[in-house]
DNA sequence: TATTCCGATAGTGAC
DNA sequence: GTCACTATCGGAATGAG
């Protein structure tokens, strides 16, 4: 078995691993071995069909027992599952109050949700993860644009049922609401593609990842290409943005609690 | 003053270093401090006018006490004298007798004599290194390419009268070799332009540098850009050529006796 | 874009 | 092309019998 099936035994035998932390007949949630920032779980689809999909396609055809659009009404509500598993821990090591409201909505809209264009692990597999980026095994500049550039499709961008997510304001209707959730989350992400590169390569996905320059997610500061540096600026917004909670940020690692 | 002006010390004060090896009021001889081969010394002309030119134009102009022609006789033959001494101290290294004609007119034809198309340090110097090209300070292709492309300048061929040193053999005539020295050397290198480069940066010599590949100088062998497999191969063929002396060959240090 | 190892490539700073 | 340091970029292997 190849290294592009490094998440098979999770979905085979979740019973057996620690860095499983739920599972069903439908899905395995995982602590990504591998974090890239604060939180960092994955969700893996159980189904073997599904297993083997692409993202792009994933929820365009049917299945043998479901349709395309059951499967990601499914698979959504198991991603608002893995997001509540990250607040619930978060709200546990930053001492948050239960009814602090609006913490918690902040900590809401600092998770994305979504899948890599081009995975390298060929088992399906849903990123939920904060927007720290801030983390040891944040090594390289592919790492970071994979999260933070249109390499990274959003969860809600691949709903199979049009709605209003493509339109921009002057064409948005009343009618176009009537499935979305309507909680407070942004999955959005820094998809610039508006970056000076020759149009064949541009888009390529891999190029994405590789020519885009980094830009930090909190302040659109752009580091060009120099990692370190950028590195060293996510450090230091990750602690502008947790030191006022009441906890030593040394103790903030990457999926430990 | 700036590192390019690194060797300007034993132009002024000869007499206070370690590594000069001989001085008069022409020159002074030192070894490199970071030899490239087994021995890697340096001519270093110490005519506050001489020592600023180029290598390209040195030859070509005349002086306040002495014409170009005049300069090149006199550097030359400051040049056998660095030879000899390199020689000489093979001789004891290696244990070689002093009548072994062969092994001597070997090991003369293993130096070359030349400059650097574009010197880094200021002050003219001329460099006298045995082709082994074996040596820890030897780190990377510019270094390597720096000896064994067109960058660098075989000393005979900056002679500025006149010889059938750029003739080929069709053109050389029996007049031709009035003012050669007859001796058995051959200060050629691997000058090998002929590379697929685009027009433009091949003739720039920092290109030639940098974009030829490495080459074998014993066996031609391509080892295109991997440095570290020519240093691995290298040292092959320093202790195939080496084995027959009568001599440790770890002993063998640059520059060191 | 899975990681890790190794090495080639590139930029800087040097007083 | 001086050196030495750091960092970025780039390929290859990775399994299992």
């Amino acid at each position: 078995m190849s290294f592009r099936y490094a998440l098979q035994k999770y979905i085979d035998h979740p019973e057996n691993h620690e860095e499983v932390l739920f599972y069903d007949d439908n899905v395995t949630i995982i602590k990504d071995l591998f974090p890239k920032s604060l939180r960092h779980y994955l969700v893996l689809p159980r189904n073997k069909q599904v297993s083997r999909q692409h993202p792009q396609e994933v929820f365009n055809r049917d299945y043998d027992d479901f349709t395309g659009q059951q499967l990601y009404n499914q698979l959504q509500n198991y991603c608002e599952k893995a997001k509540d598993m990250i607040i619930e821990d978060l709200i546990k090591v930053l001492n948050i109050c239960n009814d602090d409201i609006e913490k918690i909505a902040d900590l809401k809209n600092f998770i994305q949700v979504g899948f890599h264009t081009i995975p390298s692990l060929s088992n399906l597999h849903i990123h939920v993860i904060t927007k720290d980026f801030n983390s040891p095994k944040m090594k390289h500049k592919k790492h970071y644009n994979s999260f933070t550039t249109s390499f990274f499709i959003n969860y809600k961008d691949l709903n199979p049922k049009p709605t209003n997510n493509h339109l921009d304001d002057s064409q948005k209707t009343e009618y176009s609401d009537d499935d979305n959730d309507s909680q407070n989350t942004d999955y959005s992400t820094n998809n610039n593609n508006s970056q000076t590169c020759s149009p064949d390569t541009s888009l390529n996905p891999e190029n994405i990842i590789k020519n885009s320059r980094l830009i930090c997610t909190y302040c659109s500061k752009d580091f060009q290409f120099k990692f370190k540096n950028l590195k060293t600026h996510l450090q230091l917004e990750f602690v502008t943005k947790f030191k006022r909670f009441n906890v030593d940020l040394n103790k903030l690692t990457p999926n430990q609690s």
